[in-house]
DNA sequence: CAACTGTATGTCATATCCGACATATGTCAA
DNA sequence: TTGACATATGTCGGATATGACATACAGTTG
């Protein structure tokens, strides 16, 4: 976080730590939760050129169709290394799921989340 | 694979089979590990050029000196989502972290460990 | 309507990953 | 040498992700 927008959330009466702190973290893991979601829609969207069904690409990860629904719809209980994998199988390059990784989406809603996480002091 | 070597090992006595195959398989399984490899020296380099010690990288993702040194030597108990969440807490962008997933660095003994896995037939 | 196909959701036992701890190794200075 | 500090390695109980299964839901076809 920027240093003037921390001063002007503790002059409003929010409580911001330092380093290690909850909106750092937050930051992190919406990163990731985001990260998660575009692998997700590249997984969906590969799988359906293809025209494959979520049975086979469940027998060619060696995994089940319900498994694969969840990966498609980025699940909590799935990780980052099984989407990749999934990625992988399917042919996908390092360079494609690079891309993937590295282009962030403009959220609008970002802002308004924030501010929701914070911890009134 | 591509079809022609497909046509060259098969010719030569090994056994091949198809889309999910066990080549297949482990080649997206090498992919992942140099993607780990390629993450964990990303981390280590990081942590040096902000001059800390593990231990306080292990403070600012909740985690132990050990888990650290195990990112940074890309232990097989490491999670590729850990290695992630380590580089974004400490400031990286998903478009450095793309770029890292999505750089191959070529290597001259692929070839080789390849040709062990295969399965005499 | 029923029957079939593809996808989503909930649950569960087990496998894998986690932080934490002990301890080993390595380096440098007193 | 001893001590202090940074990093590596092994282990362990608990947390989380896994494949598998049942079942619900949504289309489509008869």
């Amino acid at each position: 976080m920027k240093a003037s927008k921390k001063k002007k959330l503790e002059a409003a009466g929010w409580k911001v730590g330092s380093a290690a702190d909850f909106l750092e973290l937050s930051d992190a893991e919406e990163m990731l939760v985001n990260m998660k979601v575009a692998l997700a829609k590249k997984v969906k969207a590969m799988r359906q050129e293809k025209k494959i069904t979520q049975q086979q690409l469940a027998k060619l990860i060696g995994s089940s169709q319900s498994r694969v629904a969840k990966l498609e719809t980025a699940d909590r209980s799935v990780s980052m290394e099984l989407l990749i994998r999934s990625l992988l199988s399917m042919g996908a390059t390092r360079a494609q799921i690079g891309s993937i990784v590295g282009t962030r989406k403009t959220k609008k809603v970002a802002k308004a989340k924030k501010k929701k996480a914070l911890v009134k002091g």
